[in-house]
DNA sequence: ACGGGCACGTA
DNA sequence: CGTACGTGCCCGTT
């Protein structure tokens, strides 16, 4: 569409159309408000959002076919040097602002779009120059600015596009328009800018002097130099104060014309559109958090002579040649002729031997590479339905060496020949996420056994704040290879729209194409893990818990059904009468489940006087929030009395929910809860769970805990084992810092806080107050998290100067923990990243962010990082080694569960004593560390009875 | 139907 | 104005 304008009085040679990349920035920076476009982590996104727009705007509008931005450089130009104040305000440019000119500038890379910075010299000079080179090489040249030194660069064939009082409006600056605005030609607009000053760039013009006079002058005599000349014939106080600041004027004028004959090293011919990089496009979006409009919108402008953006970078990835196979012994011969030769390993199934993991300690091998080995690997690709409990296989791929089977029909003697060649060849094996293949595999009765590589696994290793939806995804990520066209495909599906044939083929493609994918990730991926001495975290814990996961998740939680429902009911009794309650006192039947509504009622109807407000602005109707409201009206019979039954309302009612989804979520045809274990989304390594989410089932008050009691041992189990670590992360802290009287405080066996409080406050241990005991204990936690002072104090209810002095009293007590929390975040900004004890990274870019707010939660978060990880990877190991401790014994007793420190077992019969002593030892022998792991275990006939 | 905002559950 | 998560509801937008 927008190649070859047609050619203008047959002399054109096309449109280039400049742009003034600060000022379009600013513009856009203060015509949007940027409360509606910012980031979740704080990033303003305003300026870019706008510059997006407006330039996908004039593209669509103007049709050039050559494109160049142009943007000052930091530091000062020749101009600061003849006027100190220039653009003194404009320096001052919020931060907010300043921040985004980078992300602008990835974009018009992503965009394929010229961008020229010049020393020495602004964005204005290389309009200038480029406005000069594009007229004399025979362009119709459009400059978009809102910066009106621009205006002396009209002419016939060059306009300036100029943004109006709304920021979308553009005015075409044509010779003609600037006559009838200023009354002056372009060539005198300088003339006329240097009499009355440009507040914009903090320079001063003659006081009192305005575009009419300037132009009236102007007009009179001609010129600037003209009315120097005869300055002493002008009268009244205007032409004193012309007089007056008669240099300054003659500063202004040297300053406000533009260099036009840069040299900047580019031919107008260069400044065609380039390649769209839609990756890259598409990662800057996604953390800018634009949506998908906008990110269409702006591609469709600069895509659309492309023909087809997607076609042409899929061919980047070679399909192997596949042929349908569902004879097993085709399969057999197919293996033989195609895999590498590999070790067999004929007497190892996928147990681990336990060599290893060493009894005591557990240490990775850091040297251990994989790069050679995933070269000789195949790829196991499966497609179904994965979910634990109720997964279906639909077809499996396997692939090596551009070849590969596609096999759908799963008959008895398929399952034996799978089974038999996962078991021989799985130490070469690659696939993406073994968790749910295992799943899959499964569902037909086929163990799969540990692979050699799991490419989610270690892209999660690799990088593990990304987050991808989908195989594509993380292909574009990583391989910087896209293949939109198919992603869409998969999400549209094989649903009844076309032709069955043809969506079977191109599902087949689809599948062909994920499969190829993992195996140039796999390969990818390896060389990552390697570089970073990262494998060994992967070989021997990632892959290793992911297989006790798999357990975990195809075993399942039992549940008391007739309990689950008794207590949804009578919660929902509870709820219904206190809402009851709550709508007679308000006087209308509210929706208590609406914030909007509530803040109606009680802020507007009743007239309480709000606590604090949410990021959005509103007042905030949280339960602390009601609270204090509540306390506050003991002189308002009918706002307590509302206030009460909202509070029993919100209470019971999420109760209820909580209970409700845990129904929904059990399994029917075995009355268990098959939660799913993600593996890959924490980014401090912890786990987490989903569809239910039973890492955070209800265990502060008594009334949710109950609900606790519903988990039981499942039919031919005796009891649950809850085993919990207490203070893990202090004590990591412990040994990390290498604080000895921390140290001391968990070796000395005493009551940790107690202990702890009696150092800090100097004073014997029997003396220290409950009080006294719970301000130290909340500072021992809320050191892992970069506590503020302000938030210690808020938490502990006291003042802020309290805090402060509680602060500096531990620090001084504990100063090797107060220098290793320090050195976690100056060596984040050195490196960039964080490490666990074992390795595991997080990478910190916030760091290094201009933004305050976003820089002190990057502090935060890398603070904390290292030790939930290593608290994550100390629990992962310990599940490993209890996985493999109870199958050694051979006891039936089964790991169910773990909330991040705690493990749940369902305990088979007579096997109580002997799991729990397995289970215990395995946790505190996971690491071997200054200070013990102490871990604490209860059984019971209930989850909530196995608490301790 | 989707998604942001709010509220709230866990370690 | 401490970290790390997941889910359900409302409500405005598609």
């Amino acid at each position: 569409m927008r190649a070859n304008t047609p050619t203008v009085e047959g002399t054109s040679r096309g449109t280039l159309l400049v742009v003034d990349g600060h000022s379009l920035a600013f513009r856009a920076f203060f015509a949007l408000p940027v409360e509606n476009f910012s980031t979740s982590s704080g990033q303003a996104t305003n300026a870019v959002w706008g510059f997006a727009t407006m330039l996908s705007q004039v593209i669509d509008a103007e049709h050039p076919d050559h494109l160049a931005v142009a943007f000052d450089v930091k530091g000062g130009t020749f101009r600061n040097q003849m006027l100190p104040q220039y653009k003194g305000t404009r320096d001052a440019a919020p931060e907010e602002l300043l921040s985004q000119l980078p992300l602008i500038q990835q974009m018009l890379t992503a965009l394929g779009v010229t961008y020229i910075e010049k020393p020495g010299y602004e964005g204005d000079d290389v309009i200038g120059t480029l406005a000069s080179m594009g007229d004399q090489a025979g362009y119709r040249t459009l400059v978009l600015s809102g910066d009106r030194d621009a205006f002396q660069l009209i002419n016939d064939d060059i306009t300036v596009l100029y943004p109006g009082h709304h920021f979308k409006d553009l005015k075409h600056m044509t010779p003609d328009a600037v006559q009838e605005k200023y009354h002056v030609s372009p060539a005198q607009y300088p003339d006329l800018a240097a009499l009355r000053g440009e507040t914009a760039d903090n320079i001063p013009g003659v006081p009192g002097v305005g575009d009419g006079f300037a132009a009236k002058w102007i007009n009179q005599y001609g010129g600037l130099e003209q009315i120097i000349e005869h300055a002493d014939e002008i009268s009244g106080k205007k032409g004193e104060a012309l007089r007056e600041n008669i240099e300054q004027v003659k500063l202004n004028r040297s300053v406000n014309a533009l260099v036009r004959d840069l040299d900047l090293g580019v031919s107008v011919s260069d400044l065609t559109f380039g390649q769209v990089d839609a990756g890259q496009l598409d990662d800057l979006f996604t953390k800018l958090e634009f949506g998908v409009r906008t990110k269409n919108r702006v591609l469709k402008t600069f895509n659309a002579d492309k023909p087809s953006g997607d076609v042409h970078e899929s061919s980047k990835l070679e399909l192997p040649h596949v042929e349908d196979v569902n004879d097993p012994h085709v399969v057999e011969t197919w293996v033989q002729n195609h895999f590498p030769v590999v070790q067999e390993h004929l007497h190892e199934r996928h147990e681990r031997s336990s060599n290893d993991i060493p009894e005591f300690g557990f240490e990775i091998d850091s040297s251990t590479r994989c790069t050679d080995k995933v070269k000789q690997s195949w790829t196991l690709y499966a497609e179904g339905t994965s979910k634990p409990g109720e997964a279906s296989l639909s077809a499996l791929m396997i692939a090596v060496h551009g070849e590969a089977i596609r096999i759908d029909v799963f008959s008895p003697d398929m399952v034996q020949c799978l089974q038999r060649l996962f078991d021989r060849y799985h130490h070469s094996m690659v696939v993406h996420g073994y968790k749910e293949h295992a799943h899959l595999l499964g569902s037909i009765g086929v163990e799969l056994p540990e692979p050699l590589f799991d490419t989610k696994l270690a892209g999660y290793l690799a990088h593990p704040d990304f987050h991808a939806d989908t195989l594509e995804q993380v292909a574009a990520h990583f391989l910087d290879l896209h293949i939109e066209a198919q992603a869409e495909a998969a999400t549209q599906g094989t649903l009844d729209f076309d032709e069955p044939e043809e969506n079977d083929s191109k599902n087949d493609e689809l599948i062909l194409t994920r499969t190829a994918i993992v195996g140039l990730l796999a390969e990818y991926l390896a060389g990552v893990l390697d570089k970073r001495e990262q494998f060994g975290l992967l070989k021997s814990i990632e892959l290793p818990v992911s297989q006790v996961l798999h357990g975990m998740e195809q075993v399942g939680a039992q549940v008391d059904m007739a309990r689950l429902v008794q207590m949804r009911d009578q919660l929902a009794a509870d709820a219904a009468q206190a809402q009851e309650t709550a709508w007679q006192f308000a006087g209308e039947q509210v929706n208590l489940q609406s914030p909007k509504q509530l803040q109606k009622i009680l802020f507007e109807d009743m007239g309480l006087k709000p606590t604090k407000k949410t990021k959005s602005g509103s007042y905030t109707t949280n339960a602390a929030a009601l609270q204090t409201l509540r306390d506050r009206s003991y002189d308002n019979d009918r706002a307590c009395q509302f206030l009460d039954a909202l509070l029993m309302h919100r209470e019971k009612n999420k109760l209820k929910q909580i209970v409700q989804t845990l129904i929904d979520a059990t399994n029917r045809h075995d009355g268990r809860i098959h939660t799913t274990f993600e593996q890959t989304v924490a980014a401090t390594g912890r786990l987490s769970s989903v569809d239910p989410n039973l890492q955070n089932i209800p265990n502060r008050d008594p009334a949710g805990r109950e609900i606790r009691s519903a988990f039981v041992p499942g039919e031919g189990f005796e009891s649950l084992l809850s085993s919990d670590y207490s203070q893990v992360e202090l004590r990591i802290m412990a040994d990390l810092s290498g604080d000895e009287a921390l140290i001391e405080a968990f070796r000395s066996g005493k009551d940790f806080h107690k202990y702890v409080a009696s150092l800090v406050y100097g004073i014997p241990v029997d003396d220290i107050t409950s009080d006294q005991r719970s301000h130290v204990k909340a500072m021992s936690y809320g050191l892992a998290y970069g506590l503020s002072t302000y938030g210690l104090a808020q938490q502990l209810k006291i003042k802020p100067k309290e805090a402060e002095s509680l602060k500096n009293q531990y620090f001084a007590t504990f100063g090797k923990v107060h220098e290793y929390l320090e050195s976690l975040v100056s060596s984040a900004r050195e490196k960039g990243y964080t490490e666990t004890i074992f390795g595991r990274r997080r990478y910190f870019p916030g760091l290094k962010s201009p933004n305050r707010a976003v820089r002190d939660a990057a502090e935060r978060a890398a603070l904390n990082a290292p030790i939930q990880g290593s608290a994550a990877d100390i629990m992962k190991i310990a599940m490993i080694r209890a996985y493999d401790a109870l199958q050694e014994a051979n006891l039936g007793s089964r790991l169910i569960l773990q909330i991040h420190d705690e493990l749940v077992v369902e305990i088979a019969p007579g096997e109580e004593k002997q799991a729990t002593a397995l289970v215990k030892d395995a946790m505190e022998h996971a690491v071997t560390m200054a200070v013990p792991l102490d871990v604490s275990t209860g059984i019971g006939s209930d989850w909530q009875l196995a608490a301790h």
